[in-house]
RNA sequence: GUGGGUGUAGCUCAGUCGGCAGAGCACCAGGUUGUGGUCCUGGGUGUCGGGGGUUCAAGUCCCCUCACUCACCCCA
């Protein structure tokens, strides 16, 4: 222990050389996102408490126990967010982006906040990617969210992961299989918390992973039997687009997601490496959330891919890229006089575009060049009393050895040369 | 939140019955007064997670605690 201090339990830290990966899987779905003109929002990280617990819903795990809460010095509640669509949501309509033309496309990123207990993969403070399809009911929407993720996973290297989908049907059908499943649910044989679950979110029961409930859920009534006309209508052709773009899914009646606002549309993608939290995305459509946080009726959808585990599934999988930040240039200055012009140098060749770094500390040339070498740099720049008298520098090409004398003020325009040349 | 496992050098880990704190890699210095990567030589860089207890003696045994981790739960 090098100081009294640790990071707070269960916080997750990208440092180098991993933090590399990190941004790298960041970036790739920047690029994913605005490809398919989703616009970005940078949104704040704590919310109203009110807003969660209405969107997401007080009989979840998420409000009822996992937030962050805390009251401002106004006397304010407010809350780290627990996940983005809630926040995505409110950010549209405060800003009427759903005035104009639909569907909004956003896209968002950052740290959100749990208070579980930590576990691999699992953290009080991980991160997302987010990305929303605002005022649209056209199941090419709910299929073109998938497609963008499945095919960032498939862009990161990621091969194993699979994706699990089903319908959770609507305002109209859902209550239908809700008394259902109710139904059968009393009639079996559970723990008191589960027969709790029962009437306050009876279809998180289907997604217990204790054996016992397991084997009892086998013959419960299913929520596809139950779609109304329009749900699986809706449904058949997110299936039937899906197969059009050549994506493979499996079809899971059982799925159930822990947040209250999902309907119709609800899907999940799986990586087979991660053991319990094997879940490294998901998503749906939220087509009365608008509503439910006071705003017009306005269908979404969206869905919230996990960084973390994203980062665990391409190191588990060994496709994490080997993106080592690296320079092209190194400065080897040797004494004072030449470590302030090789300072200048390097300043002049980061302006022109070449990224360099340098020795400091006045370091002797075998540490300065070992420096250049760990440096990744392809050629180092060696200055030392005898070529300031002479007003030139050693260029070395470091793959090589090769080494020739340059005037001072051609330095940079002969690397940018040569580096222009494959 | 519940139950189990682990914590020793920067990293991966060994440490027997309680008896001088170790290995590999990494790192640093030198071999080379102005030339890296290879090679040779030398160097341990440590709050044995933290606190307390037992003991002549604790990395090792006991208690508490913190962190990580596995499963439940939850979900990203």
């Amino acid at each position: 222990m090098s100081s009294n201090f640790q990071a707070p339990k269960g916080v997750n830290e990208y440092v180098p050389p991993r933090s590399a990966i990190y941004l790298a899987a960041r970036d790739a779905f920047a690029a994913v996102a605005t490809r398919a003109g989703y616009s970005y929002l940078e949104l704040p990280v704590f919310e109203d408490t009110a807003l969660f617990s209405r969107g997401v819903g007080e009989s979840t795990d998420v409000v009822s126990k996992e937030m962050y809460t805390f009251e401002d010095r106004g006397g304010r509640s407010l809350t780290l967010r627990p996940e983005f669509t809630v926040g995505v949501l409110r950010s549209v309509l405060q800003h009427n982006l759903h005035r104009g033309e639909l569907p909004v496309k956003v896209w968002a990123t950052g740290p959100a906040f749990r208070a579980e207990q930590p576990q691999h993969g699992r953290y009080r403070q991980f991160y997302q990617v987010d990305l929303e399809a605002i005022g649209s009911e056209d199941p090419a929407v709910d299929v073109e969210t998938i497609a963008l993720a499945w095919d960032w996973y498939r862009e990161l290297g990621l091969t194993r992961h699979s994706l699990h989908l089903n319908s959770l049907g609507c305002r109209e059908c859902r209550p239908v299989y809700r008394a259902a499943l109710q139904e059968f649910l009393r009639g079996l044989d559970l723990d008191e918390a589960t027969r709790a679950r029962i009437e306050l979110n009876p279809l998180r029961v289907l997604d217990d992973k204790r054996p016992a409930v397991r084997a009892q859920v086998e013959t419960a009534p299913v929520v596809t039997d139950y779609l109304c006309g329009a749900c699986k209508t809706h449904h058949d052709k997110v299936r039937e687009l899906l197969a059009d773009l050549e994506i493979s899914w499996v079809d899971d009646p059982r799925l159930v997601r822990g947040l209250d606002y999902y309907t119709r549309t609800t899907y999940e993608f799986d990586h087979p490496l991660l053991g319990a939290q094997s879940g490294i995305g998901g998503g749906g459509r939220y087509d009365g959330l608008s509503e439910d946080i006071g705003g017009p009726p306005l269908p979404g959808i969206g869905f919230g891919l996990g960084l973390d585990r994203t980062v665990l599934a391409m190191e588990a999988e060994e496709a994490a890229a080997a993106t080592v930040a690296g320079v092209t240039v190194y400065g080897v200055p040797l004494g004072e006089e030449a470590q302030r012009r090789i300072f200048g140098l390097v300043a002049a060749l980061r302006r022109a575009g070449i990224a360099a770094d340098m020795s400091y500390d006045g370091k002797k040339l075998k540490g300065a060049m070992r420096g250049a070498d760990r440096s990744g740099a392809a050629y180092a720049v060696i200055l030392g009393e005898r070529d300031i008298a002479a007003g030139s520098a050693q260029v070395k090409d470091l793959a090589s050895g090769d080494q020739v004398a340059v005037p001072l003020d051609e330095i940079v325009t002969t690397l940018k040369e040569r580096l222009s040349q494959p």
